[in-house]
DNA sequence: TAGATTGTTAATCGATTAACAATC
DNA sequence: TAGATTGTTAATCGATTAACAATC
């Protein structure tokens, strides 16, 4: 029904709004001018403008955009305003840190399930939430609705268990592995490779001295 | 002395193609053409030779590209031949998670310091490095040698150990806190917006269910 | 030499910026 | 009404893809 295709680039950067949107709103500010929020967030002014009106027209003429109002429209955008239950696979350093980020549930994310395969991690629990084991996660999914997959295991296992979630009916997998997962079309997959962006700083560090001469 | 400025749509794409040279070494692949690997990433063969040309031909005609020498000069490109000292600020799950990533010790990246507030933290080893107090970090850069800092701080000490890290002369930060800090144009950052990350998934999800007749 | 595949130019596509009429 | 600022079209810029001559 949606005729527009809204590109990737636009998607990019919504959550990045609502971030602004959001310390605006602890500010109490009221309303903002694309031209200052442009200003605040080092993108052009025309660029905020086209990028709110793939969603509609959240503004007014000689008035600006409403920050509560915008801020809550980019929120059901983002689907920000529905609940999300969502399970951490891989219990270690990574899986725990995301596991304790409270900021996610106040944005409807929902955990609702730590699983790992290291038994002496069986019955710990993190926020409140029991780790289980990697091999009650079928019987786990059949019994429970979970919408997102949190990958946070080594490549070959992550590979394996990205099979049983999409199986099973998971329709989202926010993955950390080293490794490009192969899913079908209605997986929606989003990847977090920590050192590729490790490497990108890498690049730009070498790059601005070769520049900036060297010795 | 160089003219041709790179892309930064090339550079996020070079840690992939150094993934999967990496990956075919492993497998003892000696050769390979831009087809092929192609194929293999899911990116045009036109993309892969448009990108490696930025940087020099690093293939042969009738042959394809040797991937050991590809991997390498692409290693070099990313500046992973030579040593990189780096600290870590917040010795929490994240920070821990990330000194604990042996993979970064492989690629050049040495962790030199871990430093936190907490007291109770004081002393505890991670991988042989001890944690310091965050109050000791000026200090500390004055008589050490770091390149890169990793920050996993909350926003509000983020930006200010942001400041502390600029006037002591790191010149690569990792930036991890929900903000976008204020650096001098000698001061290389990337960001790793988790919840950013997080809610373009989500949004992805949504917007896959609205269109695929939803009830 | 014939076949394969790069390096590179040209064509296409998409995203960003500029400009301005519409309108609050 | 006059001033401000959006929504939107048109112009520009950049990135991707296609095509093919060069060459191993």
């Amino acid at each position: 029904m949606d005729a527009k295709e809204i590109s990737k680039a636009v998607i990019k950067r919504l959550p990045r709004y609502y971030r602004y949107l959001g310390e605006l709103l602890e500010e109490n500010v009221e309303r903002i001018s694309s031209n200052d929020l442009s200003k605040k967030m080092k993108v052009t002014a025309s660029q905020i403008r086209q990028d709110l009106n793939n969603f509609g027209g959240f503004g007014q003429q000689g008035y600006g955009y409403n920050v509560k109002y915008l801020y809550t429209e980019i929120g059901k955008i983002l689907g920000l305003d529905v609940q999300h239950p969502m399970i951490i696979l891989g219990a270690g350093n990574l899986g725990q840190a995301l596991a304790n980020y409270v900021d996610f549930e106040k944005r409807g994310f929902k955990l609702v399930g730590i699983f790992d395969v290291n038994p002496v991690l069986e019955g710990m629990a993190v926020r409140g939430i029991e780790i289980q084991m990697l091999s009650d996660l079928p019987l786990f999914l059949r019994e429970n609705l979970v919408e997102i997959a949190i990958l946070t295991l080594p490549k070959n296992r992550a590979k394996e268990m990205a099979n049983i979630l999409i199986e099973n009916g998971v329709k989202a997998i926010w993955n950390f592995a080293h490794v490009d997962l192969d899913t079908p079309d209605d997986v929606i997959v989003e990847n977090v490779h920590l050192s590729e962006s490790l490497m990108t700083l890498s690049y730009n560090l070498s790059q601005y001295r070769q520049e900036h001469v060297e010795k």
